[in-house]
DNA sequence: TATTTGCAAACGAACGTTCATTCGTGTCGT
DNA sequence: ACGACACGAATGAACGTTCGTTTGCAAATA
């Protein structure tokens, strides 16, 4: 073994969880597509975790606790508008970048929470989106950024990284912090006044 | 009613469909759930269509059309590389708001097709961004873009506009016309030179 | 020995789809 | 104007399959 930490089996389903709700969707994924992943039956799955849904919950419950202790470092950082904005950009393309299946399952799929857990999860994400959108109006006020819809604003940047954990795969001609330095460059671009 | 075409019942089914593929996804979309939604039960669906992945081809076919027509179109037009894309964003944006429903399944559910229809819209898919990743290069080479990689470029572009089928509801504040104007004008002031 | 892990088998529920049948409507030949 | 007939549309029942999950028990691990 070349890696340290021992990973529990719970963590192991969880990763083959996400890698498959990645690829074929949340609901497309069976128990028993899971359990040939981690060369277990179906049943025995069941000593580990307590349904199918708890492990989308834990996939949604991490991501959305890394992006917002992410966004309070940033708003504690005293930064600009525009090295706030920069941070956070940094943080969604290094989200999608090192774990591309997880924050796949947490943008796609959440959908499928049941509640009460589907209106915590959109309570949390609008808090979010908040945060940001307030950000992005300081910049707009203090003539960093050119004026424009602060939604408008909001959701394209959101969406301009969301394609990385589609698309990106590293390799010898992009590495990732080319990638990382390049989309940046282009949303600043669009964005500053 | 500005339209004099009565929508025939395959219509209407595949246009609730498409909502409901939207709202839950393809897999988590069940025939009772579509009855339920134009008001039959499951069996009578099948007199007007022959399988639930037909309705997800008619939808993923019309869309391709419409995008690879489009840029057809601008291909022709011969204006310049800036005037090019600014027309294909049109394009995105228009899809987006007009035929959201649509626009969504075409963008999220196509991976749930089964061969031989999955490897033949992926190779329209990659012809069309061949071709759109060949306008990005030439407005490169002639100085009208930044120098970047063009694959960044080119999915910082898609995700761009891919946001506005799921949050955009059209209001006082924020017409489409806004919308559409304030996307490109972000999106073009972040790859020009 | 006590606890954890794995598995075969089985559960009820839901899935997409098929089938035989029914009902209404428009079109025949007469 | 008439019955005969074809046809599009809708239905309840049922098909075989797969779903997520539970159970009882054996093997491994502590």
């Amino acid at each position: 073994m070349t890696k340290a930490t021992k990973k529990t089996k719970k963590e192991v389903i969880q990763e083959a969880a996400a890698s498959l709700f990645r690829d074929k969707g949340y609901s497309a994924t069976s128990m028993r597509d899971l359990a040939e992943a981690v060369n277990l039956k179906a049943s025995s799955l069941y000593n580990h975790i307590s349904s199918k849904e708890e492990i989308l919950r834990d996939i949604c419950n991490a991501n959305a606790r890394r992006f917002i202790s992410g966004m309070e470092e940033v708003e504690q950082s005293g930064e600009s508008s525009t090295g706030q904005v920069r941070a956070l950009l940094v943080l969604h393309i290094r989200a999608a970048m090192e774990d591309a299946t997880s924050v796949t399952a947490f943008n796609d799929e959440w959908r499928h929470l049941n509640e009460p857990f589907l209106s915590e999860f959109k309570s949390l994400r609008k808090d979010y989106e908040q945060r940001f959108k307030g950000i992005l109006k300081a910049g707009i006020e203090a003539g960093e950024f050119r004026p424009m819809d602060p939604n408008v604003m909001l959701f394209t940047l959101f969406s301009s990284v969301r394609w990385l954990h589609d698309w990106f795969k590293p390799n010898k001609k992009l590495s990732a912090e080319a990638v990382e330095s390049e989309v940046i460059q282009l949303i600043m671009g669009g964005i500053q006044a």
